[in-house]
DNA sequence: CTAGTTGCAAAGAGTTTGCATGGCG
DNA sequence: CGCCATGCAAACTCTTTGCAACTAG
């Protein structure tokens, strides 16, 4: 699989890395990339490739029927957890020791071995902690 | 909503809270009651409030076409974080200080408020480590 | 008794797939 | 030049919704 290196690929590619930082369906990416004359077909196929490579993970989002994906910038990310606001959807990440103290601490504890790449600590960032509470 | 106790939506509670290790599919669940009298549409309906209520958790899983629910004991995990197993599935909850002080720590840092409810820690558990690297 | 809830089945919507064409190597 | 990837649109399948009947309080 991806034996061959397409405009598209490589369009929906530089798409994701540059939004690593939300999470989006299927439809919003092929919606920005028509332009660039990409089809929803080619997304989906794309995406589903990458997921499965592990460069791109889905997640759960608004609608039952809509799949979220968010590109992982899997090798950049290493040693580091991602923090996800679920007031302004914003990605940030964490690179502090604290980090890596609490995956070491969970694996001596419990015996798991966390993926850094893969969890996302969900919460409020302080930018929305300051803010006032606004209906959305 | 859910103003009347049906015998439906206890069924579905009791289901669901009996496996809250474990994210299930609409159908799984309807499966599992059909025996209860308990409709798809109804777990659908139900499913959509519990989550509206924060009682249940949507996740993505297999197939992008399947929503994946997973009841939350909120209460009862306030304060420990969720370890979900990528290999066997089975999710472990980890309610030692190291859970606590790194949450924290996040909140110092970098002034993220970590929802401990709503997070996941992925990774390999502890008997998976161990198993020989078996295909699914 | 009244209003919320259920079941069934049809409608709706996101995702997948077949096939002919086009493009990478 | 061969095989992979793309586009289009039809096919699929999960989820939602309308309506009449039932039931909790």
């Amino acid at each position: 699989m991806a034996k061959y290196v397409t405009r598209q690929r490589k369009t929906l590619l530089e798409y994701l890395s540059a939004h690593a930082d939300e999470a989006l369906t299927a439809q919003q990416i092929a919606d920005a990339l028509s332009g660039s004359g990409v089809s929803l077909s080619a997304v989906y196929r794309n995406l589903a490739e990458l997921e499965a490579q592990g460069k791109v993970r889905r997640e759960a989002g608004g609608s039952p029927r809509e799949a979220l994906y968010r590109y992982i910038a899997a090798e950049a990310c290493r040693g580091c957890l991602h923090l996800s606001c679920k007031k302004c959807g914003g990605t940030f990440h964490m690179g502090i020791d604290g980090a890596h103290s609490l995956i070491e601490a969970v694996a001596r504890s419990e015996g798991f071995e966390v993926d850094e790449s893969e969890t996302i600590l969900y919460g409020i960032c302080g930018d929305c902690r300051k803010k006032p509470p606004e209906k959305e």
